[in-house]
DNA sequence: AGCCAGGCTCTCG
DNA sequence: CGAGAGCATGGC
């Protein structure tokens, strides 16, 4: 079987980071974790690989194409891998920030080397943004496993059926009523089905966003119909790795920071965006991805109305 | 039963 | 400008 080993940054926590991708729940959308293997079916070009990735030992990751293919999908595949599980990002820096917030810095021993993982696209990240736009993320969650597991495209390995993300075409190209009975808003199935006009067109090539600013990325993304700050916010983080984009319209977010922070009082958008430049600059979006993972431990834990003591 | 969820657009003063 | 309605549906 084709194999490679792949070295861990540090700090990396390999089953946590995989876990905050599945939502601790074992499969999300087009990711699945069984015994401590990740397992990922992406595209290359017209091709699907399948992929696992699993700890082999102190600081590597063994990646493995379980389903073949030549040397240079196995590079893609690394490659790729590597970009899914944010292995280049920094994080002493945002440690190092943690001394000064007794709050994040509480969470430490739950979330240290929790790496900020990434979609395999631009688009992947769009669609389901708009997905999770104002519903709960326990129905975001089964709304997005409907789409990738209806228009996404299948390869079985273990005896476990993955998706690769939908392509930008099988999205346009869908009848309406058929990403309706997914339960996607009529409203939403016309901003998915434009974004994934625009995709298909190439307009959301990664190289191209990636040289831009966060200002600018997000100044282009909201002129797409469907699309807000809220959303390009989460795009930049979740599609291009920022590190330092805060969305302060985000209502859990807003939530979370209110109970850990102001003793539950409301805080309105603009005093987290003050709150967070103080607070988390230049880690804001490190700091937004940390905050997130523990409401989805908490969540997977049994407790998601978590009344504040 | 009804209200709320990790927003956004559209309409109306 | 700001405020308010409508969207979809699982969970409480």
């Amino acid at each position: 079987m084709l194999k490679t080993t792949l070295q861990t940054p540090y700090p990396c926590d390999f089953n946590l980071t995989i876990g905050h991708q599945t939502f601790f729940r074992g499969r999300a959308g087009a990711d699945l974790v069984v015994d401590g293997t990740y397992y990922r079916a992406i595209r290359r070009g017209p091709k699907v690989l399948a992929i696992t990735a699993r700890e082999a030992g102190p600081g590597q990751v063994e990646i493995t194409l379980p389903l073949g293919g030549t040397s240079a999908d196995l590079a893609f595949a690394t490659k790729t891998m590597a970009h899914l599980l944010a292995f280049d990002v920094e994080l002493s820096g945002f440690y190092e920030m943690l001394g000064h917030d007794p709050v994040l810095s509480k969470m430490a021993d739950m979330l240290r080397g929790l790496r900020p993982t990434r979609s395999e696209t631009i688009f992947e990240a769009l669609v389901v943004a708009i997905i999770g736009q104002q519903i709960s993320s326990v129905v975001a969650r089964m709304i997005r496993d409907g789409i990738v597991e209806t228009f996404g495209t299948p390869v079985i390995v273990d005896g476990y059926t993955l998706f690769a993300f939908p392509t930008p075409e099988s999205l346009f190209n869908a009848d309406p009523e058929t990403l309706r009975a997914q339960k996607l808003s009529s409203r939403k199935i016309e901003y998915a089905q434009g974004t994934a006009r625009r995709a298909a067109e190439g307009e959301f090539e990664f190289d191209r966003l990636a040289a831009l600013s966060d200002e600018e990325v997000v100044a282009e993304l909201i002129k797409i119909r469907g699309v807000g700050r809220w959303t390009a916010e989460w795009v930049l983080i979740r599609a291009l790795g920022r590190i330092d984009v805060l969305p302060a319209g985000d209502l859990a977010l807003r939530r979370v920071v209110s109970d850990l922070y102001f003793e539950s009082a409301t805080i309105n958008e603009t005093e987290l965006a003050e709150f967070g430049e103080k607070q988390w600059a230049p880690y804001r979006g490190l700091a937004t991805t940390y905050l997130f993972s523990f409401l989805r431990q908490r969540r997977a834990a049994g407790d998601p109305h978590h009344t504040p003591t």
